[in-house]
DNA sequence: GATGAATGAGTGTTCATTCAT
DNA sequence: CATGAATGAACACTCATTCAT
């Protein structure tokens, strides 16, 4: 028998990502995708179980790459706001240099699929950041409000700034990325 | 005949946003549309160009709506912080009782759709608020940054708290809306 | 609007039989039907809720057409081996020139679709010809056996006389004809 | 290694009627067939040149099976009437032990598979059988008819009675059965 | 001998849209 | 103005079969 042509999965995630960005989910069909891909509509058949499948694999996997880069220079034992920063500077880096990945989550996040992903699952991958915020609290650096509060203001505005669809093109100069973090701190510093 | 005319064309608004939110984008065709305004679908093309039409319009009409729900209670003559917390809170409260509405914005915005609509014609509606914030700068209440930022952080979070995808159906009470938003004035303020 | 043409719904269930027959049940798919049909394959599904209402369709339709058949000519008043007869002789003749509808029929029956059928409503065309036989039953002319075993000796061999598949084209003569219902009564006569 | 090969030609046999009777003609595919066997879908195409191969061989091994079961305890010394009556009680016997095999036959023969079998090859199966009626004619105790006449009578019957699918389940008793061949018998005995 | 990878052709069905009324 | 009839193009998916191993 032939061996499975790993290749071809990967011309899968990336063609799917392409197409979502270009003409958008609704329009991306299993077809497009494949032709996208350079293979044919009934190979997908051979890695995935089906439409669904191939969309949320993609998603899953883009959310583990992503993870793996915002705690790529994660130092636990840096002040509690360097920490901080440098996961703020990861995302905003990471989110500009893979921004097809980044708008193919907010396109997939808001359709139906978005119910279909185990959200607890994905979030573990959070947990180092949000375990530094509870320390922040505990030593009364950080405000000790609902968790969602912090997570919305901290990076939550990352999302719009790195959106060129809300920010028209804006192109941010390192300045403008340490003031943004400031805003971001004194949200929610104490 | 005037009348029946606009009950239907508002009965395919609701219908549209309604069907996008229960199964979104990609499966609302014109026709599910139709039978859920009770019209034939041809009827739709005696009101709408197109599908593309159709959807079009009614994120405008959504928007128009809710600016005009933000700027309800707007005063001009209250101290700034007040107005801005005036707006906030007309923001919170319309997405709050208009979560239907609000998800057909993000799934819309968040296709190759968003790019068809004329982003500047909208922004005009929030030009009070806009001279509200230069004010604020002006009188050094309020820090002297790009505007898309104090946009960001002002309003980015909104989305989140508000969006029940998000925040697992997460109940917001009177204190945590008072916490949140001194949150926000906290980013922004100088 | 246009008007429904009911021609188009005739041509379906003519181009239904003739294909069955020609490359059979599992071979005929709905666009093939269409092009023997002549209309566009999206057409059938206005005509039918889809490819199963329509060979479902097609089978009562020949039911209800044979039925009628059956009871053309039936006289109540006849002696009872008299319009058992008629009866007998009208199915051979009805089978023999509409070998199409039969074959259809048949390949229905003996598929999964089979099943799917309100048998007992299609029986009730059949009552009349039960009732003769009761009547025999009574007048101590027709054997008092279980009623499935008369309609078995009966009715089955014409099945099998008019089956040009089994009967490789055997052309019946009006003596055989005779013939097979002296062996048919013979088998149920007292 | 020869054991290995017969093993799962069985298998794919058993699977292929197995399947038919399930899921009926139409949709038994290839892959699934294969699965239900146990083997990969290319593995068929060591044992079969085709799909068309595939079933027209399941039809050939079950109709040798059948004969010979129906020629089980045949005695060419015994009376006429005893030799059919043993064969008659032989087939009935078979079919209802084995309902699937003969739910195939049916499937397989109402369909444009049927055509491909050579007829008569199988037909000198029944040879025996055939020579006992002409015997019978010879001794002027079975009606001189055309032989598809007698065919008809004596054994089309047998397949209405053994079929749940006409015969909605009924269970058929010795006394039945009894009742049965005697019908047979009166309509072929001259 | 036996297999899983791979595919072009085909499946049943729905689509956005036009047309005649 | 408003409609149901009608359709070509597209949809997600499965098919029988071949091929490299």
């Amino acid at each position: 028998m032939r061996t499975k042509d790993e290749h071809k999965k990967e011309a899968l995630f990336k063609a799917t990502v392409k197409l979502v960005n270009e003409i958008g989910f609704a329009s991306s069909s299993v077809s497009k995708i494949a032709k996208e891909a350079g293979v044919s509509p009934s190979t997908i058949y051979v890695f995935f179980k089906n439409k669904e499948d191939l969309l949320v694999s993609t998603y899953v996997e883009i959310k583990r790459n992503m993870a793996d880069a915002f705690l790529d220079d994660f130092d636990e034992r840096l002040p509690i706001r360097d920490i901080i920063k440098g996961v703020w500077f990861s995302m905003l880096k990471y989110i500009s240099n893979n921004l097809e990945k980044y708008d193919y989550l907010e396109q997939f996040a808001n359709s139906p699929f978005g119910a279909l992903v185990d959200k607890d699952a994905l979030e573990k991958y959070c947990n180092p950041i949000l375990n530094v915020l509870e320390r922040g609290i505990e030593q009364k650096i950080i405000k000790n409000v609902n968790r969602e509060l912090l997570s919305a203001f901290m990076f939550q505005p990352i999302a719009r700034l790195a959106n060129p669809r809300l920010c028209h093109g804006q192109a941010w100069g390192e300045e403008d990325i340490e003031t943004a973090f400031t805003m971001a701190w004194d949200a929610i510093k104490l």
